[in-house]
DNA sequence: GTACCTAATTTCGTATACGAAATACGAAAA
DNA sequence: TTTTCGTATTTCGTATACGAAATTAGGTAC
């Protein structure tokens, strides 16, 4: 067992706290990140705040007003509409490279992921929800054995996370959602790649279509 | 005339000087960052330095090393490899949305890149190729209108240009590779987009035989 | 000569300090 | 009352300071 205690820095730390606050939409686009006040917050002091406000600024996930001061960048339908028209070409090719070498230990692996989303759609606990879901998808990268798929979907999912703050979804979507990924699973131990490539296309899609229409207006600061 | 200027502060100055002393090979993997000596070199305090290394950590161009140093990440050839494998898909893919709105416009702009690509080959200078090359393929990004595109391949571009820096490109190679280049916009502007499409993921591929061999040695840090 | 132990030095993370720039506030003039 | 100008305050970027951890070196025992 790796009980190695990583020993993350305080860098590290707030980095993380910010990102999560950020992505569950505690802190909203066009929020203000005030550095004495999160180091007050965290008991810590503003340099490593500072450093982690750098590596924020630098992913686009807060911006520099012109004034003296960062905000939360704003989410714009126009990112998310990007994302979903990205993920419905990469998410199948990810699909297919999985299919080059299935492992049978990562069928108990998928049963798992499975399992735990049922048990989040029962909960119904929305957080609960988009982690089981992205716990899924992130199997399939890891399947794809792509880093660069793993690393710029690791990117899109904090902006997926943040629109999903804001959208409820009905509970027949996140069922369908769901069956459609046991389906994707089946296929692939079946070894009907194609249909599971297929499959993952037309889930990517339909997801973009049940999430796109609540999004249609950005959400923005605050105007003066 | 945008006469502002950008105001540009120490961290991203030093963070540009140092992901450009990585991908253009002068900080070759497994050199180590002493955040004394590049403070002293750029005549700034550390503080800044250790912000800029925090970023390069972040998107792991340098890594701990379990010491008390942070090293430049080893050049992986299975992350050249997935890189391409992703470009083969995502490159043809931006090309198809390219097509479906360009501007007139658009055809002087791709033009003088191909010239400065022309010019760059006659010059030799294999800084100026890479250049040019990266110049070509952000257009048809930019044309693409899809930002998770834009800047997955902006990171990938880092890594694409450190491992330039070490493979030696014959001129043949590069004379065919523009020669593409100028097809692609044609096919574009004719209206052929799906011939476009193609012709882009024969020349990720063919870009990915002329390169792979010479890379096929992992370079990583010096063994102590 | 080799191995080990301890002291000195390096080097990093984080805290604190300082100066500059921008905002907020308040007073005076229209 | 509204506007404008000057001053006080906030807040950030960057410099400097400090303590801890780790590496290096040197010396001693075998």
């Amino acid at each position: 067992m790796d009980s190695v205690k990583p020993k993350r820095s305080l860098v590290e730390e707030t980095y993380d706290i910010l990102i999560d606050a950020i992505c569950s939409g505690e802190l909203p686009p066009g929020e203000r990140l005030n550095q004495d006040v999160i180091a007050a917050q965290l008991n810590v002091s503003r340099q490593p705040v500072n450093s982690a406000i750098s590596i924020l600024r630098a992913n686009g996930l807060v911006e520099d007003t012109g004034r003296r001061s960062v905000v939360v960048s704003s989410f714009d339908p126009q990112l998310f509409q990007s994302i979903f028209e990205y993920r419905k070409v990469v998410e199948p090719f990810a699909v297919e490279l999985a299919a080059r070498e299935l492992q049978k230990t990562d069928r108990r692996h998928a049963d798992r992921v499975l399992k735990v989303g049922e048990k989040a759609f029962q909960s119904g606990k929305l957080t609960d929800l988009v982690h089981a879901d992205m716990q899924f998808h992130e199997m399939i990268y890891g399947w794809s054995r792509n880093q660069v798929i793993q690393t710029s979907m690791k990117t899109n999912w904090h902006h997926i996370r943040r629109s999903m703050a804001v959208v409820l979804r009905s509970p027949e979507t996140v069922s369908q959602v769901w069956s459609e990924h046991a389906k994707i699973v089946e296929q692939l131990f079946d070894g009907n790649s194609d249909q599971a490539r297929q499959t993952m296309a037309r889930h990517i899609g339909g997801a973009y279509e049940a999430i796109s229409a609540d999004i249609s207006d950005p959400v923005v600061a605050d105007a003066d």
